[in-house]
DNA sequence: CTAGGGTTAG
């Protein structure tokens, strides 16, 4: 049975290099010779049976149920009876109703304690109501409890929750300053899963030493926090580094989510063969695979195009009765839309409901998103239309979704009414909001409303965004305004930005735009200096300009130098020189040079013929 | 004696 679906694997690959192949295939390999994880829940059932009728409510209603009954009783049941059902609807993320619950209680008399406090400040920090938690807290040095470390988390969770890491970490140094508390592990955790959040591994690792010192051992979650947070933005070295760490010199087992980032981090720089030996290494030191890591595979194949394989794993996932939950059929979603087959992905959308999964609104963004990338603009206004009617809240993604694909299709105005619309409905746009309606403004030659709007930004942390800058500065350059470009360039520095590579690629464009050649190579070669050095596309879009503008002269250099870098060609290159080889422009060196640097994807072409 | 906190996937 496995055999065949290989086959029908491998059929997918031929054509492909013979590297990609036998790294997909060992990758499917080591999971079909895995071990099934059919876990024994005898300590789980053991648990079960000591537990109150309190925790082991099924669900909200039954659990409000039984809160009108005990509220009813005289005298008032034990508070901890309160609390570990205030406790079963938190575990079921009712934080509303807990917290409702919890007022009940308050407005009852019923003598809350500390645990009960516990439990209400956690569920305020998680529905984004941290100042209300900490109302909470001011309500309990009020009634003389003394706050302890699980209040404090709960607190700090919520703050990095919200994104006030600033604020975050001033309430855990105070925390200590004051002697509040001496933070135990979670609360080191907690702090360095912030940090990590904006970004800061390195101060994360610098936390990850003090604790040390401090006599607060880490364990696996703390290291699993960075080796993650490492992991996303690339650094896999270091990961693993860390990872190592964590193994030999600490002798801190890893579990399966330390492996299912590892994983995760190594499928995302295509490391197919390094992921495929981490899963192996994995299954040896006998930890088996969950629906996470599962999903982890089929969305790393769906983001490949390699669907097929996606399905397999998927068939896998059934065979060892591990249920593909929403996740993974939103991957399998984005995978089908990802190579243009809507109605695939419409059908795993529409299969959903039958598996008792509805989709979510991630489900709806996928597909919208498969919609509009795919240039299906009646499907996905339809949707957004059901959407609307009878499916998940859109969030902002969901909004930004529709207003990338507005603006793709040339549709400002209904772009702007969506805009006010989503503002109406109390969505605040974030970054990425900013970013496509800047785009789509310039795209759509509405320069001077892009600027508007990126003056309007002020000095936010929205327009200090590298990326926001290089959409207008390539806007303004597109739209005629190189004054403003040029401006908007020296305005960078100004805020301490740094140009990165398309910065620069960018300015470049516009310079040869005006035809200012010699400025364009001026800059191409400053931005090495300046430690930026310039990548395909740089070397693209000067070459064009030296092409566009008759600069013959420098051309060859340049050539040279992508062959050294490993460079290639892009089509507008080649149709420009292939022009010019017709008009006789160049001699056969230069003939042999170019055709070093064709991709083999543009020799297939029909239109060119160049040997 | 019975109750509470942190980690992976748009």
């Amino acid at each position: 049975m496995m055999m065949i679906r290989s086959n029908s694997a491998l059929k997918s690959f031929i054509g492909k290099t013979p590297l990609l192949y036998s790294a997909h295939t060992t990758f499917l390999a080591s999971l079909i010779h895995s071990n099934s994880s059919f876990s024994s829940n005898a300590s789980a059932d053991f648990q079960q049976h000591s537990k109150s009728k309190y925790q082991k409510v099924a669900n909200l209603n039954d659990a409000l149920n039984l809160f009108d009954q005990m509220s009813q009783q005289r005298p008032f049941p034990s508070i901890i009876y309160f609390t570990q059902l205030l406790h079963s609807v938190t575990k079921m993320k009712h934080y509303s109703h807990s917290v409702d619950l919890f007022k009940q209680m308050c407005a009852l008399r019923v003598p809350v304690d500390k645990f009960t406090m516990s439990v209400a400040i956690k569920c305020c920090c998680q529905l984004y109501r941290t100042n209300d938690g900490f109302a909470i807290l001011g309500y309990c040095f009020r009634r003389c409890i003394v706050p302890d470390d699980f209040i404090f988390s709960a607190l700090l969770d919520g703050l990095i929750l919200e994104d006030r890491i600033l604020e975050a970490e001033i309430f855990f140094k105070k925390l200590i300053k004051d002697k509040l508390c001496e933070p135990d592990v979670v609360m080191y955790s907690t702090m360095i899963k912030g940090l990590c959040k904006v970004g800061n591994n390195v101060i994360a690792i610098q936390l990850l030493r003090l604790m040390d010192e401090r006599g607060c051992k880490p364990d696996v979650v703390v290291y699993n926090n960075i080796i993650d947070s490492l992991c996303k933005d690339q650094m896999i070295d270091d990961a693993f580094k860390l990872f190592k760490e964590m193994v030999f010199q600490k002798r801190i087992p890893p579990n399966v989510i330390t492996y299912s980032s590892l994983i995760d981090g190594l499928c995302n720089l295509g490391r197919w063969e390094d992921a495929s030996k981490m899963l192996q290494e994995m299954l040896d030191v006998g930890i088996s695979l969950d629906v996470h890591t599962y999903n982890i595979l089929v969305d790393a194949f769906c983001k490949e195009g390699k669907i097929e394989e996606a399905e397999n794993v998927v068939d896998i996932m059934l065979e060892r009765g591990i249920v593909p939950d929403i996740v993974t059929y939103n991957s399998l979603i984005d995978g089908y839309c990802l190579r243009g087959e809507l109605a695939k992905a419409k059908a795993i959308f529409d299969s959903m409901v039958f598996r008792n999964i509805g989709p979510n609104v991630v489900t709806y963004s996928s597909l919208l998103n498969g919609y509009w990338k795919n240039s299906k603009i009646d499907e996905a206004m339809l949707l957004f239309h059901k959407m609307n009617e009878k499916g998940p809240k859109p969030d902002v993604i969901t909004y930004n979704t529709m207003l990338w694909g507005l603006f793709r299709v040339g549709n400002c105005g209904a772009a702007r009414k969506l805009f006010d619309e989503m503002r109406a409905k109390g969505l605040k746009p974030n970054e990425c909001t900013y970013r496509v309606i800047l785009e789509g403004l310039c795209n759509n030659h509405l320069i001077e409303e892009a600027l508007s709007l990126f003056h309007l930004m002020g000095d936010s942390k929205l327009n200090s965004c590298i990326i926001v800058y290089n959409i207008v500065i390539d806007g303004a350059s597109i739209c005629g305004k190189f004054d403003i470009a040029k401006a908007l360039f020296q305005d960078l520095t100004n805020k301490g930005l740094h140009p990165n590579v398309r910065t620069y690629s960018v300015m470049i464009s516009g310079l040869c735009r005006e035809g200012l050649v010699g400025d364009a190579k001026e800059l191409f070669y400053k931005m090495e200096e300046s430690g930026c050095a310039p990548d395909n596309v740089s070397y693209r879009v000067l070459l064009q300009g030296y092409l566009k503008n008759k600069h013959y002269v420098d051309v060859e250099m340049l050539l040279h130098e992508m062959v050294g870098r490993g460079y290639s060609l892009d089509a507008t290159n080649v149709s420009i020189l292939l022009d010019q080889i017709a008009a006789g422009s160049f001699d056969n060196t230069l003939i042999e040079l170019i055709g070093k640097l064709v991709p083999k994807e543009l020799m297939d072409g029909p239109n060119f013929s160049l040997k």
